[in-house]
DNA sequence: TTGACATATTCCTATATAGGAATGTAATGT
DNA sequence: ACATTACATTCCTATATAGGAATATGTCAA
């Protein structure tokens, strides 16, 4: 079987990193298509592409204004993402917490316990 | 140009569900490889080799034990996905008091602005 | 209608899978 | 040494890109 599909779901999506840079920048207000083409600096088409593949999962939505088509992140769509990392919240503060443990024998002079 | 090396980063890494459940799934103990076949139900050869990928780019540890190797969630790797994700957190909730506003207007019968 | 502008879509190709099948390798018991 | 257990790796194939080039579609203006 090959790689799921980009439109399959967000995370598939936000895979491709040009993608992230647009929404990051579609954010906070909607831009037209020419617009984003200069900010992420690739040519038309691929924008376009990346574009439909973010609106088929979602994550943009869509709004025509004469001949531009205005553009805007669609931030619902980044909360199941946003949830999901969260649930591992707990253990990197663990972890930190141990890094943190660790240091502190360490200075005490109690010494390591060699696990590599 | 084909799509990016899931051993890219993080993103590409977790764009596969079954990476995700086993992400999940060795997030609070170390866990042997064939625990974690029968809890994701796929073969030997296909875990160990999602969990190669899951090394490479960080989100997962391995350590020795006899012929057994335990795996546990590196969940420090996971955290820059939520840093990620936390940036669009703001808009969101923008979205959502602009779509409690809209039906408190509509419930005071002023009426809704029409814009599809 | 004709032209110009803004954006989407199609065609093409090199690349990177994901899973199945088969095989390789390391560690342990006898 | 040998069988067994526990994993990793290699080989194979269908599939899905991502970007470049070319073209189609849609909208407004004169």
């Amino acid at each position: 079987m090959a790689r799921a599909a980009t439109t399959s779901d967000p995370f598939n999506a936000v895979a491709e990193p040009r993608r992230r840079q647009i929404l990051t920048f579609l954010a906070g207000d909607e831009r037209q298509v020419s617009e984003i083409v200069v900010a992420i600096g690739l040519d038309q088409p691929s924008v376009s592409k990346h574009l439909g593949v973010l609106r088929r999962v979602g994550l943009v939505r869509v709004r025509r204004n004469g001949r531009h088509r205005l553009y805007r992140t669609n931030a619902e769509a980044i909360r199941p993402m946003h949830e999901w990392t969260a649930t591992f919240e707990r253990f990197w503060r663990h972890q930190l917490d141990r890094v943190k443990e660790r240091a502190e024998r360490a200075q005490a002079g109690i010494g390591g316990s060699g696990q590599r």
